[in-house]
DNA sequence: GCTAGGTTTTACAACGTTGTTTACTACGTT
DNA sequence: AACGTAGTAAACAACGTTGTAAAACCTAGC
């Protein structure tokens, strides 16, 4: 015959107030730390909670209205590097605020994006940060859930909802302009996407168009190459692409760093010199690069930034309800040049 | 004045049962597809259901005694690229098995593992898998919150908890012994940490050690190099250190990858060729390793059966209750010999 | 027309928590 | 001696959900 075992739950409120010998709501009281408790009950409850080793259940606490503590961050890959130090810093500063954060991982695709906007954690998370792949302004505007929420990335016109980019214009014309600065006239741009416009490919295109136009330098589509995805081997692919030109580039400009190491290897398996033959630029500023051989100079988002910036926009949703009107936020960026932009 | 709008919630069961003209129950048993409901009703309370456009509460049904869905993965850093993929794994997987996955990070501090292990979050997550850098055996042996739990990494002896590893041992003597193979007689180590026994760097500590008396190498603790964490900046450190010794190395074990990468970024700067001069292997087979330049060789964890086993485990923990004897489950890895260990 | 048997629907309770209301106590005031 | 008043404790309801059990509704067979 098999040992009864008690239920594997943790001890409630209604077992501690049975030990102590109190009410339920005397023990409410204690945990909440309600003033018109005697020290006496405060110490016999004390007692009792400790003994039975409790804990809230914050299902129930939740339900009545209360929060968890708990907020999520959906990025679109949490293998990114990119995304996870950025994740890493929302988890620190989370901490600043009493919140837990808890990562998701949306693959970019619609349906999961969607599937987070649409709240089937509703109700378990007092609060959403979401870095958007595929997004519609309208979708957002339609979404049904209630959950607050904030936007990362790029601003979707007209979608009346908290958000924290970067300006990625200023950051693809700072980049370009640093090759141009080396005296590069041929340079080219990895991570191109024609067929989403608005998004940050189109941004960070933009940027460098307007760095080439500032510098009389014609803009040929040539040796702008596309990226379906942003990892190292699209950008390995995409500059061996670019190596087979007739009139290969001096010079490239990656959407992201991941598409630059890829750049990188590829460069120095066809034995071109960096930086001297092509000089190469990335996007992001994740930590690999400053190891990477060459070390590789990068436009760098001021990542704590976008965490503490979100996380404050988040707060205020929570408190102000979902009638107070949106906010944004800007972070700041930094170009750090390092080897792979050296002057030679 | 304001317009007066009403509070920011979705529709509840009894919202949409008040629409449809049922009662509470029946809605539930729709939502449930409970076999008796007929087809009229069916779709009375579909249409209420759709035009409320209503979710359940997880907190209220998990309180209720059901399931959320959702488990979560508990990694000491997120940032890192061996526990960024490997979460990747998880969140694909985890969808086989109907649950999402949400990621936190414990940053390897004790304190908050063993926040996570005793249960902040309890009741509002069907399952737990953690990876443990601090904890103790004991530790676990005592935890309260019963969350079904299953550890990755280390088999820590005498927690009678579910678990998943590979085998530290066998991977870093194939490493070593890879090495030797190439001819090297003077293997340093990079990554032991004296001061935690049991954990995985003892245990890749020892299969170097079994590696190296296989070969009749003399044990030289001088080049076996400690490092509190296993970053890059680590690696780099620690060659440096290296190759200021009187007698440096011709080969290195690196106990992670980002070890030697950091470690080739040192040699890099120093001017020593690799593998020509010093060979260099690393441990986790994360994919910045295969676009570093030169590639680095790797020991590589299968991360899709690690997470695979784990879930596996989980799903049965949950069903089996508690009290069924603990099991484990270890997953393969292979050598991947790269550029950083080729035949000069 | 009545009953047996099955189908369909509902009322109720319970999960663990806390806000609101009510009740009791002890004290000092009139 | 009756009367606040402030401090303390408890009873109750409610959050949204679903299991249990009972009620209401059918249909067929006599």
């Amino acid at each position: 015959m098999a040992i009864e075992r008690g239920p594997p739950v943790g001890a409630s409120i209604k077992d501690v107030a049975l030990r102590a010998g109190v009410s339920v709501k005397t023990v409410s009281n204690v945990i909440n730390d309600f003033q018109f408790v005697s020290d006496a009950t405060r110490a016999k409850v004390r007692a009792a909670l400790e003994e039975l080793d409790y804990r809230p259940n914050l299902s129930a606490r939740l339900l009545r209205g209360g929060r968890t503590g708990v907020v999520a961050l959906a990025v679109p890959e949490i293998s990114s590097p990119y995304f996870a130090e950025l994740a890493a810093q929302f988890v620190q500063q989370a901490k600043g605020h009493g919140w837990t954060v808890l990562v998701d991982e949306t693959q970019g695709a619609k349906d999961s994006e969607h599937v987070v906007l649409e709240g089937i954690k509703s109700h378990l998370i007092d609060g959403l940060i979401v870095s958007p792949l595929a997004l519609t302004a309208k979708e957002i505007d339609q979404r049904r859930d209630h959950t607050p929420l904030v936007l990362l990335g790029e601003r979707l016109a007209h979608a009346p909802v908290d958000h924290v980019s970067i300006d990625n214009v200023a950051g693809a014309t700072t980049a370009t302009a640093h090759l141009i600065a080396l005296g590069r006239r041929r340079i080219a741009a990895i991570g191109s996407q024609p067929h989403i416009s608005g998004g940050t490919a189109a941004l960070r295109l933009r940027g460098y168009r307007a760095a080439l136009r500032t510098a009389k330098i014609r803009y040929d589509a040539s040796i702008v190459i596309p990226a379906k995805s942003y990892h190292r081997a699209d950008g390995y692919a995409a500059m061996h692409a670019l190596l087979d030109l007739p009139a290969p580039p001096d010079a490239v400009f990656c959407f992201n760093d991941l598409l630059a190491i890829g750049a990188l290897r590829a460069l120095h398996e066809r034995g071109r010199q960096v930086p001297s033959e092509v000089a190469v630029i990335g996007f992001d500023g994740i930590e690999e690069g400053e190891f990477h051989t060459p070390t590789l100079s990068t436009i760098r988002p001021d990542k704590a930034e976008i965490a503490r910036l979100a996380l404050a926009l988040l707060e205020r949703r929570i408190t102000d309800g979902p009638a107070a009107s949106p906010r944004e936020g800007f972070a700041s960026f930094e170009l750090l040049a390092r080897q792979s932009t050296a002057r030679s």
